[in-house]
DNA sequence: CGAATAATTGATTGGAGTCAAATGGAGTGG
DNA sequence: CCACTCCATTTGACTCCAATCAATTATTCG
């Protein structure tokens, strides 16, 4: 599978997501005093944008589809630690630290901005409002690992993996059918399950008429009964 | 048990975790210009320092002793989401959140310094150096939250055991025999186990001579044994 | 259409939880 | 100092959830 990468300067002013990106409450005069050079990029699914260990340039903005940001193991498994959607910032911890600290990959064809990190730290050391923004961002995402922490630490395989699918379509509303570009493989190693349990879970609420999934699509047909069962 | 609380203005200048604070790298005509009144506090084990769901008007620095951040759960379980030593910080989610997203409880008698949410956000306004060291602490607790995801995902109560005492012994260098202020129901609930499973792999743990323990003292005998089962 | 990959299903094992009881220790009060 | 209580820990027996191993059935893609 071939990354098909296209490339070209970014129009920060009249981009759809300027609203919830870490640039909102900036004027356009000062957006276009930024002077850096934003790039828009697009991958097929599959792609790795950057590895573990890799020493980190770039920040990215995801725009659109999904990505998971994985941790490898010694022995060969793997943990997803962050699933993200549009809107949705990766690769910032380059800023204080040398290298990434997980492999970046598309799920789906995405479509993101990169921002060269130095460029960003000077700009943000100008722009309190920049850095108050990710710093928000930080503590959100924190706020999530520890919500995970707790799942993880207390609740069993099905509730996991339906409060899972009910909070995935949270991030894709006002739509019926969702996009799921999900393996059986990924939902393991993301809720720490192997992919024959996730696949027997997955079955069995399909056969009780909960979901419905066709082609990389997943319809919740009855979210209170996967929330019944997300609630033990 | 009651709280025994001490309270007296505190010195900062003279503090001897200065270094490591976030007021780090201030002068100390700068430390003095603060005007922030922060308040030495001292607790006894057991004392509920603040709720999950208290409006945060504080955040603290650990000067000395052990605290768990909880989260409570609807059926009376509840997750350590991060377990504390001297120096870390805590509270500081107030900075964004109106409210305190876990209970802090002290576990052993501990020394902290209280600061005030509201004065230290305008001083970090003004001081980029002291929201930058707030940043940095919040990323590394980021990070190991994210560690924390990779183990319960990933490894068997023996392992994660394992590391985890090999690493509370980390926050304790240069000493043979440990405060151990935590029950096997913390551990339990700190690991995502029961507490029975914990106290027999710690059973285990003492039989096979890697470990030794007497009121709230650990000592470690064997860390490469530890280590090794902790690499599975 | 055929090959390769993903998903499902089955059978079995094994790890960890649950329930229950016994042991041990620390602190209290006689 | 001892008896007693309270609570934490240990241990045992059993159950159940989830992993593993193995085989079969979809799906997707070339």
């Amino acid at each position: 599978m071939v990354a098909e990468e296209g490339a070209k300067k970014s129009n920060c002013l009249r981009c759809a997501m300027r609203a919830r990106s870490i640039f909102a409450g900036l004027s356009g005069e000062e957006l276009c005093a930024l002077g850096m050079d934003v790039i828009d990029l697009e991958f097929v699914g599959g792609t790795t944008i950057y590895r573990e260990g890799d020493s980190a340039s770039h920040a990215y903005t995801l725009r659109e589809g999904a990505i998971k940001l994985v941790k490898s193991l010694a022995d060969g498994r793997a943990q997803i630690v962050r699933l993200l959607h549009h809107g949705d910032l990766f690769g910032f911890e380059g800023l204080h630290r040398e290298q990434h600290q997980h492999t970046a990959i598309a799920l789906s064809t995405v479509k993101l901005c990169r921002l060269d990190l130095r460029e960003l730290d000077l700009l943000s050391q100008r722009l309190p409002a920049v850095r108050e923004a990710i710093f928000r961002r930080w503590q959100r995402a924190l706020e999530e690992a520890e919500n995970r922490i707790v799942d993880l630490g207390t609740r069993r395989a099905e509730a996991r993996l339906a409060t899972f699918l009910l909070q995935w379509a949270q991030a894709y509303p006002q739509r019926r059918s969702l996009p799921f570009p999900l393996t059986r493989q990924d939902l393991g190693e993301f809720l720490g399950l192997s992919t024959e349990h996730v696949s027997r879970i997955m079955a069995d609420f399909k056969r009780r008429n909960w979901l419905r999934e066709s082609r990389g699509e997943l319809e919740i047909l009855d979210p209170k009964a996967l929330g019944a069962v997300g609630a033990s």
